[in-house]
RNA sequence: GGCGACGUGGCCGAGUGGUUAGGCAAGGGUCUGCAAAACCCUCUACCCGGGUUCGAGUCCCGGCGUCGCCUCCA
């Protein structure tokens, strides 16, 4: 298996730290706005990543933090005189909602960087110890010189930096480069004890620590948005390193952003698409799968084409299983599985994979028309569309059971159990079709799909499905 | 200006030097009471110019173009 590696920006061969075992840790958002659909993509990538190699046979610990103290954060409580803290939790229940529409497996670990105050404190006063950070007037600044292999991550030089109009020296810092391990308490702002007075942490040690305390000083993947990479991922590593004196990460892997008209998606200019609202819209699965249709490092335009290109194609993949039945104790198609995972284990490459997934259903709608066994198709859909987090959720008709009670009555079934009563009715239509009889079908047809039920006459029977 | 990514058929897109990826859309056909689904056929491309090679979408050089980062950002 190979990946790309931001670190050296080529593809190399995947070797995890210790065999059999992969910790991963990905940045996770800061909550001070609802998530927008560049967000669903990053949680999709790595949730892809971690799928794949838990289904390779890696025991995996995946770690994502939450950002739950930060400039935005605050900005947007004042804005609605809410609590920070009480805003952050907010916002972070929706993150999590729309992740799990997504499909998106929680991660093993998720931690709050207010959860760990203490775990920063700690590794900025290793930082003053080495040398590598100080006090200035209630701040702590990490000396971005005081560490040679600052810029190693995202190929800048500190020359470069330096000539960009943009950097101005801070109140306190010693050098315009340096940046802010914790920040003074100002007031009506949150705030936490600390030896250098009350403050909070700056936005990078965060990851530091927790990554540190959870995975270990060094550990296989780090993962992120491609807009992370500078200054983000390359502090981090400054202040991981000049801490411990490993490596923080041995694979970098960065998702590329989603555009909107041809610009990057960023909430900072307003210029996104909500996801919710998107999830609203699509099947959340269909929104998924446009994702996965690229690769998750190219950058990938929103438009509402695309989704609806999503939406149909998804539309055939639940097609084939819904006609495809049971495959029993198949084993999954050998040459299938093994097309999919020679697709993966280059960098990841879950678009190729999908050709994999949809030249099976063609094979396999292409068995089952011949009357042909397919089960060893439908064994290997199974199994990729569940890796992927494509397969469909077949909802329960509970929920309609006092409009189907209503329409059985109409037609003349009595029964409790909606099932019982959507069998009644396509049982009534069956027989009205053996006598011709399609005024009636296509009554019950008709009644059963504006109560969201879909029925599709096959060779061997009607099937239903929501719509 | 510095660093980086990318340019594939109507659209989206995979592609590790040498047999039609795939999806969506469109047109035609088969099947079908109708509908839906499905299958078959058609649309065979690789930004431009050089070069390497028996052979390049796939490697090298040079252009042109698009996008990202360089400030908070998935």
């Amino acid at each position: 298996m190979d990946v790309f590696n931001t670190l050296g920006r080529r593809r190399q061969p995947f070797q995890p730290l210790q065999p059999g075992r992969v910790g991963i840790y990905v940045c996770g958002p800061t909550v001070q706005a609802r998530p927008h659909v560049g967000h669903g993509r990053a949680a999709v990538a790595f949730d892809v990543v971690r799928r794949y190699l838990t289904w390779s046979g890696y025991e995996v610990v995946y770690v994502q933090n939450v950002t739950d103290i930060e400039d935005k954060i605050i900005a947007a409580a004042a804005a609605e005189g809410a609590d920070p803290q009480v805003l952050a939790k907010r916002n972070a229940e929706v993150f999590a909602a729309a992740y799990l529409r997504l499909g998106v497996r929680a991660p093993d670990i998720e931690p709050a960087a207010t959860d760990h105050i203490a775990e920063m404190v700690q590794l900025i006063a290793t930082l003053i110890a080495a040398g590598h950070a100080y006090p200035a007037g209630g701040d702590v600044y990490y000396a971005v010189r005081s560490y040679d292999g600052y810029g190693k991550l995202s190929g800048r030089r500190l020359d470069d930096l330096i000539a960009g109009p943009r950097i101005e020296p801070g109140e306190h810092k010693r050098d315009p480069l340096d940046f802010a391990l914790w920040k003074a308490a100002k007031a009506g702002e949150p705030s936490w004890d600390s030896p250098w007075g009350p403050g909070r942490p700056g936005w990078h040690i965060e990851c530091s620590a927790m990554a540190r305390l959870y995975l270990g000083h060094t550990f296989d993947i780090h993962a992120g948005g491609a807009d992370l990479i500078f200054p983000h991922h390359e502090n981090e590593i400054a202040q991981s390193e000049a801490a411990t004196g490993t490596p923080l990460a041995r694979y970098w892997l960065h998702n590329g952003m989603v555009n909107l008209g041809g610009e990057k998606m960023a909430k900072s200019t307003g210029h996104v698409v909500d996801l919710i609202e998107a999830l609203d819209t699509y099947p959340p699965q269909a929104v998924r799968l446009f994702y996965l249709r690229t690769h998750y490092r190219k950058p990938l335009d929103f438009t509402t084409a695309a989704l609806e290109d999503s939406t149909a194609s998804l539309d055939r993949l639940w097609a084939f299983r819904r006609r495809a039945g049971d495959p029993g104790s198949s084993p999954a198609h050998p040459a299938t599985i093994a097309a999919f995972r020679s697709a993966m284990d280059d960098d990841f490459d879950a678009a190729g994979g999908l050709g994999v997934l949809f030249e099976a259903v063609r094979i396999g709608n292409r068995l089952l028309d011949a009357d042909e066994d397919a089960s060893a198709l439908v064994a290997a859909y199974d199994e990729l569309a569940d890796l992927l987090g494509l397969s469909e959720v077949r909802g329960g008709i509970d929920d309609l059971a006092e409009e189907l009670g209503a329409l059985g009555a109409r037609f003349g079934v009595s029964a409790d159990a909606p099932e019982t009563v959507l069998a009644g009715l396509l049982a009534i239509r069956a027989g009205a079709r053996d006598r011709q009889d399609w005024a009636t079908a296509d009554a019950v047809r008709a009644a059963l799909a504006d109560l969201g039920l879909v029925v599709e006459d096959g060779t061997d029977g009607p099937r239903w499905h929501r719509s």
